[in-house]
RNA sequence: GGGUCGGUACCGAAGCGGUCAAACGGGGCAGACUGUAAAUCUGUUGGCUUGCGCCUUCGCAGGUUCGAAUCCUGCCCGGCCCA
């Protein structure tokens, strides 16, 4: 597939952080050569969301393009554990549950990526079988300079915390995977340059011709703050659609053009209109991120899912009807309102319960709980709501 | 191997014999205001119990004491210094 200037551009700028080295992976592509896209991920938790997605896309756009995902399954690495913006050394894991994550990993990455052209292969294809001697080898190739060169393990180091040889082993583990595959393009989020480059230094010094590095910027969540399970901010993409329109209706405006830029494939030209009119206030930023939601939700579901999930959001949101879709509880016996909000898990624990009836955040039947002598009987039908969306209709 | 400092709830961090389920900050949850935005304000944040109270929790295991997160012993883990 031949490609335009303009279509070479915007595959290496929009929604790209820093591509190693741009000007010679700009003629490969002009060149029109096949080229083999490196993509590795360490199976430690499957979970993936949409900051992940932005680098599937563009291997996506890749793909169209003609090239090849070669898709690591880091079945080795990750037993280490990725120590990149890591404080403390991770925990091993063991084989079974790796393999596990692995198959859920990569049911999420070919919802963005087509299987087709893509070739799996596992870490322990070549390092199942790695001898001592070229372990060695690979060590012998890094100094320690080298190592503390990278902010995370500097940072560490010098803070006195705890950094095992194995960590700093896993930079090289990573870059051999470049070497073992023949990559020509390893992508990655800008928290993997350092690993990235480790695959250059090493395929330069075996006589290899380094692989080209793009890196995609790590977006922020829902919050603003970087995206990841600690912030509990993240937009998984196993979400329902209703989830995720919802997620993504939650987030903060200033995020917004970003999104737009790599999740979406709204033109440069609007683009640069949706900045401006959100800069010159112009817009309610509601409206756009409605837009947005629209836009990501389809990708992951369908159109169709995406337009329901909004007129269920407007309906429970700005209207604020009760959702469609409340899940039932079968009471046996009569419950008391405590018991009830734990059994139907609405609440952790009978203290949270209390607690939350005391803090006005519990319904039954839209009217506000006072005190907790409120007791159900079976067959009632009524909706008990915690907090603004948590739903139960008891039967 | 020796010396020394340290390991507290989701995270950071106080506490150093009783009044400690454990200050404070962050985060979380809920409420008010909204656009399920941000900012702000309020409440709450181990479990059981409507109060009283009981149980579990301060690296692990023992011990001293009427009483331990706080003292002692051993062990495990980490930092620093020396070798």
């Amino acid at each position: 597939m031949e490609l335009s200037v303009s279509d070479i551009n915007e595959l290496l700028t929009r929604g790209v952080a820093e591509v190693i080295i741009e000007a010679e992976l700009r003629q490969r592509l002009a060149a029109g050569q096949p080229l083999r896209l490196k993509q590795g991920f360490d199976p430690t938790k499957p979970d993936m969301h949409i900051g992940h997605a932005v680098g599937l896309r563009k291997l996506r756009k890749f793909q169209e393009a003609g090239h090849q995902v070669v898709l690591i399954v880091g079945d080795w690495t990750a037993q280490i554990g990725d120590p990149s913006g890591r404080d403390e050394t991770r925990p091993r894991l063991d084989a079974a549950t790796v393999r596990r994550n692995a198959e859920t990993y990569m049911e999420q990455f070919f919802r963005v990526v087509d299987r087709d052209s893509t070739e799996v292969r596992w870490q322990s294809e070549w390092f199942g079988e790695f001898k001592l001697e070229q372990a060695l080898d690979l060590a012998g190739r890094f100094t320690l300079g080298q190592m503390l060169a990278h902010e995370t393990f500097r940072r560490r180091y010098e803070e006195g915390a705890k950094l095992t040889i194995l960590e700093l082993m896993y930079p090289m583990l990573q870059g051999y995977d470049s070497v073992a595959i023949q990559s020509d393009v390893e992508f990655g989020g800008t928290d993997q340059k350092f690993n990235n480059l480790a695959g250059r230094e090493l395929m330069s010094q075996l006589g290899m011709r380094p692989q080209h590095v793009l890196l995609v910027p790590l977006i922020p969540g829902t919050d603003g703050r970087k995206m990841g399970k600690t912030f509990n901010n993240t937009v998984d993409i196993t979400l329902s659609p209703t989830d995720m329109l919802g997620k993504i209706m939650s987030m903060s405006d200033e995020v917004l053009p970003l999104y737009f830029e790599v999740l979406t494939d709204v033109p440069l030209a609007e683009l640069a209109e949706i900045r401006a009119a959100m800069e010159a206030g112009t817009v309610n930023p509601r409206n756009l991120k409605m837009r947005l939601a629209r836009e990501v939700v389809s990708q992951f579901h369908s159109p169709t899912d995406a337009i329901a999930a909004e007129e269920a959001f407007v309906r429970q949101f700005v209207q604020r009807e009760l959702p469609t879709d409340i899940p039932e509880y079968v009471l046996s016996a009569p419950a008391t309102i405590i018991d009830l909000m734990v059994a139907a898990k609405l609440a952790a624990s009978k203290g949270e319960a209390r607690r939350l009836i005391d803090g006005g955040g519990v319904r039954v039947a839209g009217e506000r709980v006072e005190g907790y002598e409120m007791s159900l009987d079976p067959g009632v039908g009524v909706v008990v709501q915690v907090g603004r969306r948590k739903f139960v209709r008891v039967m």
